[in-house]
DNA sequence: CGCCAGATTGAGGAATATCAAACAGAGTGG
DNA sequence: CCACTCTGTTTGATATTCCTCAATCTGGCG
């Protein structure tokens, strides 16, 4: 993909070389890698498809924290935590490398190297929590879900044919509004050509149109 | 405060006995620490006081993305990218500590302690971004505010003349949304005698009363 | 006193949620 | 191969939340 280094220290075979115990997962769509609160034992990291973290307000509503793909860590505030922070849960097919916390922690210690991409990725999903924060507080529905929907695809080197694994739930769950009102602006989408949809898969049409959206024009409306 | 500790690893004094140079810096309402884009050469340590780190939308549109308070870090995102990624503004008379990011690197190589200082702290930054997505992504204004009010009230041991120097536009950059609705639910939260103001100070006057709301009960509206 | 910036209030409108109903598509059993 | 069902999606009508714009108010300060 876009960066060789993205394993940097922390893909299977360099850990396996380090006598690091490391365990290849595949699981399907649907399955629940942790729960929130678990005991954290094991991180992972995804090798192909793609995973939600989730949280759940009082009322049971579903929060979708972070969503991950291929490269992506998780699981990992169980350096420093003894639970886990958020749910796990596998969107498509998906295979990932357990590590157990514990050597990693050692590892950790012992490798600058490996702490490095421990801390890269950390600092990642810190930015892109501060990005989330910017979506919801200051953009509207519509130039959220454009955002979200070229970001999805830079996860990919191709505009078509992208899977595409998320629910009317999941989305809306994501990008903070109801089912309903997601579907809409979908259709709009849809309608002006902007994308197309087909069993999971997802193709960008029109970028610089999502692009416009995003950026929130003011009176620029569809229509 | 609440948490001894707080300084671990991070506090002037032991840095100093490490041959770490440590400024001491007073700033007033309103001075820019830094701003985004700026190349990031220190690290502070927020002694007393209040800062905001913002970042802005095209359209010129604040918001804030995290809001600190005494013994949080500032500025650590200059570890791993040579920019700082937001702006940094005092909201009160303040006290830091500035660190050289060059020199706090190489402590940080060599202790340990000094690493877990900082990536504790990195923990929690994103825990309270994640908090923050939670509370913009389900909860309506009312209950976004209660939250915010509670969380602030917890920074200090009491509950009566609380530092509060938030003006309204800062609430509304901070909560998502815009001014006016910002002051009418605080008038709302006045007039039901939950909370009280003046002159930069608040009180907390029904804590359980914010906390319901906070929660946000369905069907349990003001009036 | 008069002035000014920030805060409040009000009215109207836009954005989004909610509730209910219709719809589509993938199995499944006849 | 065709109904039939089930689940997820779409659509519609309506209510609510929130924003915008404009006006008024307040408190500090020259």
């Amino acid at each position: 993909m876009r960066d060789q280094s993205i394993f940097a220290g922390l893909n299977p075979e360099e850990l396996r070389s380090l006598s690091m115990e490391v365990e290849d997962i595949a699981c399907h769509q649907g399955d629940v890698l942790y729960r929130m609160g678990d005991s954290a034992r094991y991180a992972y990291t995804l090798r192909a498809g793609a995973v939600k973290l989730v949280k759940f307000m009082k009322n049971g509503q579903e929060v979708i924290i972070r969503l991950l793909h291929r490269g992506d860590l998780l699981g990992f505030e169980g350096m420093q935590e003894a639970h886990h922070r958020h749910g796990a849960i596998a969107l498509a097919p998906s295979q990932l490398c357990r590590l157990d916390l514990a050597e990693l922690q050692r590892l950790s210690e012992r490798l600058p190297k490996v702490r490095e991409a421990i801390l890269q990725r950390w600092q990642q999903a810190l930015q892109s929590s501060e990005d989330r924060i910017m979506e919801l507080g200051a953009k509207r529905a519509e130039a959220r879900l454009a955002t979200f929907l070229l970001q999805w695809a830079e996860h990919y080197p191709q505009l078509r044919h992208l899977p595409f694994p998320l629910s009317r739930p999941d989305l809306a769950a994501f990008l903070g509004l109801s089912t309903e009102h997601v579907s809409r602006i979908m259709a709009d989408f849809k309608r002006h050509a902007f994308i197309q949809e087909q069993r999971g898969q997802l193709e960008i049409l029109a970028p610089q149109s999502l692009a416009d959206i995003a950026g929130k024009l003011p009176d620029h409306k569809l229509d």
